[in-house]
DNA sequence: AGTCATTAGTTTAATACTAAACTTAAGTAG
DNA sequence: CTACTTAAGTTTAGTATTAAACTAATGACT
């Protein structure tokens, strides 16, 4: 074993893991991502405007800003969803100030209500082949990839 | 009002554990991509344009729909990047019967050669917050995780 | 007050990606 | 041969997403 070499020196070895990796991690993703837009047709939404609905659905004056750093997108992104969502009647947008704060109308209250709850679950059994235990490590090693990410 | 089947309660342990799991993996894809990106923009490129040169370079006779097989999207997206890249020089269709088979060109194979290494390296290093032992654990969890997604 | 930096959100132009409908070529069965 | 089916690729219309440039408000510093 190395622990001499430097980080940003992998071996061939750990390179070919790491490849690896990503090749797995983004089916993984790409593939839930398809079959939560699939699911979610069933009440017209997208899979970028369920999360929306959560995290708006969920926090108490929540600013656009915010919603994106929750979200992990850009403000330009979150601008262009709300427009749609507040057009289809489910979120409002109230400023104050230089900030707009969200929350849900009516409307998407009662989708919230109705919606969230299903598809939580449907999200969750992406990782029915899991055991708690190994859910939990798996939490556990991507915490770590992530801790390192936003380092660079 | 509590509700304490053991059952009732371990499944709603899991459904969290898988929630945070999503929103994990999520995040790291959306980070790598967005690094990856950023980075290949040395040889303007993008990161899907990347993984095409990379499966056509490394396979013979490929055609488009076992390229979208490989890399688990559509082949309409495939119709669409490999225009770009045999616009810009990169890619080559030679159509035999009803297949269309792909190569790179000579500019694409010295393209391959100049950031195929690079790139990979880059690509691997978003895991160098994992040891060796740590690479090869989520690997295994996570091909668990596909097997279980491939049947559904 | 006047200038400068910061912050929230919007706009723009581009790529990426999908689902679904479509076209065309083969392969197969009557 | 004609009709049906399947397979490869293309097209279309729509969403998602980004980076970068922009607007406008806020707040400091002098």
């Amino acid at each position: 074993m190395k622990e001499s070499s430097k980080e940003w020196s992998l071996s061939k070895q750990d390179e070919r893991l790491g490849l690896l990796l990503w090749f797995r991690i983004s089916r993984i993703y790409n593939q839930s991502i398809r079959q939560s837009n699939q699911h979610l047709k069933k009440w017209e939404l997208s899979a970028a405007q369920f999360d929306v609905l959560v995290q708006v659905g969920s926090h108490e004056r929540l600013s656009q800003q915010e919603l994106a750093d929750k979200l992990f997108v850009t403000k330009g992104n979150i601008t262009q969803l709300l427009s749609k969502m507040e057009q289809m009647g489910l979120i409002k947008r109230e400023q104050e100030w230089k900030t707009k704060y969200l929350s849900l109308t009516e409307k998407g209250r009662e989708l919230f209500q109705e919606v969230v709850p299903q598809q939580e679950q449907f999200q969750a059994a992406q990782f029915s082949g899991l055991d708690e235990e190994e859910k939990k490590q798996l939490l556990q090693l991507l915490r770590k990839i992530q801790h390192k990410q936003r380092k660079e």
